[in-house]
DNA sequence: TTCTCTACTGTGAACGCTCACAGAAGCATG
DNA sequence: CATGCTTCTGTGAGCGTTCACAGTAGAGAA
């Protein structure tokens, strides 16, 4: 019983052996590894069944180091705070991309910039090529880190319309203006007029975006433009907390609100609580995003759904896409109103 | 002005470039990246400046090549549901996990095992050498994922205890039981006498152990034991629901309730104002976990905080010593009672 | 001197794969 | 019969690194 390794990983089989099992070449076994195209049927036959005999794995470093590429993405999180976190989108995103990726049997490496040296060291790290291509979360945009990559060449799809890029960058983002048109609408809708609304932070396409489309429907509907019936928020519910606050104060008459995020509409529901407003009977509460919180919320929360399966599956696509030598795209997919009890 | 590349990447410096630059051979430079034994100070200094003047990264794909280490490490999330996506103690631990392992600049390659087909597919990713250990993550444990892993000699840590293997296997953990006692001491301080619990599924780690506790104080309390005061959870919104109802049908006079997760905890809240129970002053309700929405329930949720951010610095450092050769090991770590209003 | 020991340095040979190239075989065309 | 074309196959080189080994120089001991 001398033979009884402790346990140990015994060398895996390598193409050489592959080719020594099949009677072929290693050529015609990477050959068949890599498409099969120019190879006959009955090599092709050989080879994979010499492939199952073995058990063979293909070896991903001995194959980097020979082709120039990786055959994994990063996954980048830039974000000083801890704010992602307890964001309910990301964890679906990071869901959504690592199965579409999986797909490709492509690995996800997961990184994480908050700091300045962290993103030093992520960026030396990913322009050494240890990445084909970076899928790039970060709220704030006007990010240091997308610029930097995308001046070092490496392939790069961004979560949500980057601002302030002149250049091009692709990303992958829900139609923010128009899933904000329709809340607005839908409470026009239900007979209000006075129609409040708590923004994300204006550095941030959301932001921007659904505070634009909050504008527009109210200027279709001849609705004046009242400056005093805009919150600006920062996406926590302690903001949405204030904001609502903050509104109630200066319109004590407010019969609707449209919050741009269900975290923060979370907030204003405890702030129209504690003022003594009844949701939906004063005030109409809309949110956005459709995270899990808002089927808990007292009463539901009517909101906005962004399409995260479908956004982590077309970033995916677009990224695969670029690495494979196309140009940057951008894609907007539509959004879709739900309605609960809160409006 | 035809030197200018589209954008393209030149060719990254290879430690031959550096060897040259700075006047020494590969192998000292070699020498000096891997802790700079036998280098004379004057090579030493030579060799950092050229590495600075000339920017280069190792190429990790070279190296892992011919150590047969890929300075990796996988992230295991084994779950047929998206329930850990929904658990925020998931993010934490993912989060930390992460930063631990960057600090020894060690990527971490998320992996997602749902179906079977998939967990064939990461088994042979892994067992195949691509990443040097496991963090796993499962919360059904007799996962028979850990033990294919373990049998191939791959380097694993569990968090939470793996019930059902017999053999050796790392693990970190929070001091579940003992956690559970606190609460329920904690319980009978302020004078309730029946309480109640909802444990987790009793195939967990957390399930058996949580219950544990709680039988425990009450015995040493002196308190018999009451079966009808038991209810088996499933860590949902709404297994708690329907527990603290049935609970609630069962034992009309149940004055306080400790439940094994705070997102039952927030269904049996739910449920007890449902019931027309105040809380605290009827029923006093401890949770555990002290997940975020601890502080966001109506009252605010007296908890066990369980220490994620050791935990996951643990997982790494356990991790790293087995790769290094070390045996397995199993950690224990502390609770604490965070008392809120709910109690 | 000569030998040994220590501290340091350079060199060739891998690691496992892909790629370019050369060549073979089969078949149609000139 | 030569020529070209297409389809298929094997071979050598090389990707960038580490590792084992050989070798050098200087110090101290015999």
């Amino acid at each position: 019983m001398t033979m009884q390794h402790t346990a140990g990983r015994r060398k895996p089989p390598t193409i050489h052996d592959v080719a020594r099992e099949a009677g072929v070449s290693r050529g015609t076994v990477s050959r068949v590894l890599n498409g099969g195209h120019y190879v006959s049927p009955a090599a092709q036959e050989a080879v994979n069944a010499a492939i199952r005999r073995t058990g063979y794995v293909v070896n991903r470093h001995a194959r980097s180091l020979i082709t120039g590429r990786s055959d994994s993405v990063g996954f980048l999180l830039t974000e000083p705070q801890e704010r992602f976190f307890e964001d309910p989108n990301f964890n679906v995103l990071l869901r959504g991309c690592t199965q579409a990726l999986a797909a490709h049997d492509i690995p996800l490496l997961l990184m994480i910039a908050g700091t300045e040296a962290e993103r030093r060291r992520i960026t030396r790290y990913i322009t050494a090529g240890h990445v084909d291509g970076v899928l790039l979360v970060s709220s704030h945009s006007g990010d240091p880190l997308a610029e930097r990559l995308r001046d070092a060449g490496v392939p790069l799809v961004a979560c949500g319309k980057p601002i302030g890029h002149t250049s091009k960058v692709s990303y992958v983002a829900a139609d923010d203006r128009d899933g904000a048109r329709d809340m607005v609408r839908h409470l026009l809708s239900l007979g209000r007029r006075r129609i409040g609304t708590i923004t994300g932070p204006l550095d941030t396409p959301g932001g921007v975006e659904r505070l634009a489309g909050y504008r527009e429907v109210l200027a279709e509907a001849g609705v004046p433009y009242d400056e005093r019936l805009v919150a600006t928020g920062d996406y926590s519910r302690a903001g949405g907390e204030a904001g609502a606050a903050g509104l109630l104060d200066r319109v004590p008459d407010l019969d609707a609100l449209f919050v741009a995020s269900d975290l923060m509409a979370q907030g204003a529901l405890t702030a129209l609580h504690r003022a003594g407003r009844r949701v939906p009977q004063d005030v109409a509460v809309g949110g956005f995003d459709d995270s899990p919180a808002a089927t808990s919320t007292d009463p539901a929360l009517t909101t906005i759904r962004q399409p995260w399966d479908r956004i982590s599956a077309e970033m995916v696509r677009v990224l695969l896409a670029q690495i494979g030598g196309e140009d940057p795209a951008a894609v907007i997919l539509p959004t879709e109103l739900v309605r609960r009890a809160s409006t």
